[in-house]
DNA sequence: AGTACGCCCTGGCCGC
DNA sequence: TGCGGCCAGGGCGTAC
């Protein structure tokens, strides 16, 4: 499932691919794909001729800048956004629901196996209003005070970390890795967290998400780069659908439990649900 | 307001 | 070999 570090990595790798170049069409295949839409004809007439002049990311999304429009693409659970040069057996292939050609024969193929992905058109202006996105935790206003006016509510803070609108970008496997180096169990109340869990949290958000678009992210399920390579990450994963298995740091074995309809994944040792007060160590 | 749950969707896996 | 049942979960809508 892509979070922010799976599509940042793709970002980074379209910049050098289809950074300057114009799209020249738009196939598609699988109209339910294109979303807020009332025909696919509409997003083909304001895409189609544009130049993309920057690639960006918000949360989970990935932004071609056009001219005042923006093409949001969102890979949901598996969806690929895999670059191509050579003609594609676009008709034959079931799970490629769309195609972007560029010029010099660059293509973009949006695959999706389970259909959860979606790509539309927003001015831009109005980004904001529609992505409804919480801050980035990686950039520089994200500060320790950011991320400490958030956690005042008693939502668990597994939930907190993966509501869109509170942190952009974190999902479920980064949120089960982020608890687990912060070392706070994620039913714990948000507001029930110490200073220096909070502390730690926010140290741990940074690490964690650098750390997997460091290893060009994970692909446990179906992930892919637009190169169609797999990312590295879940060789380091310490407890993302490892339950059953020894903890990396003490041994104990690994928990999974359901939040919310999630799987979430821990260390009952490393992560115990006390209150507030830390034990002095 | 927080939270649980069902839905969209399909492949993979398990048990019979 | 096949088939039903269940699981995976991002985002959204609904109900309590």
């Amino acid at each position: 499932m892509p979070e922010l570090p799976e599509v940042e990595t793709i970002r980074r790798d379209l910049i050098n691919l289809v950074a300057g170049k114009t799209i020249l069409g738009i196939r598609i295949k699988l109209p339910r794909i294109i979303r807020k839409h009332k025909s696919a004809g509409e997003i083909r007439k304001r895409i189609v001729g544009k130049k993309v002049k920057e690639l960006d990311r918000r949360g989970k999304s990935l932004l071609f800048h056009l001219d005042g429009d923006i093409l949001v693409i969102h890979l949901g659970m598996t969806g690929q956004i895999l670059f191509s040069t050579q003609k594609h057996p676009f008709q034959k292939d079931k799970y490629t629901h769309a195609v972007i050609d560029f010029e010099e024969g660059k293509q973009l193929l949006f695959k999706d196996v389970r259909q959860f992905g979606q790509m539309y058109v927003v001015r831009k202006e109005n980004l904001e209003k529609t992505l409804e996105l919480g801050p980035e935790p990686l950039v520089k206003s994200f500060t320790l005070d950011v991320l400490r006016k958030l956690l005042s509510a008693p939502t668990k803070i597994k939930v907190l970390l993966m509501d869109q609108k509170k942190i952009a970008g974190i999902g479920n496997i980064y949120s089960d890795e982020i608890l687990f180096e912060a070392r706070i169990h994620p039913l714990r109340p948000a507001n029930s967290l110490s200073q220096d869990e909070v502390k730690r949290l926010y140290q741990a958000i940074a690490a964690i998400l650098k750390k997997g678009i460091k290893y060009r992210g994970t692909s446990a399920d179906s992930y892919l780069d637009a190169l169609g390579r797999k990312g590295r990450y879940e060789e380091h994963h310490r407890v993302y659908r490892r339950s059953g298995e020894p903890c990396r740091v003490c041994r104990t074995t690994i928990k999974r439990i359901t939040i919310g309809g999630r799987s979430a994944h821990f260390c009952p040792k490393c992560q115990k649900y006390h209150n507030s007060r830390e034990l002095r160590a």
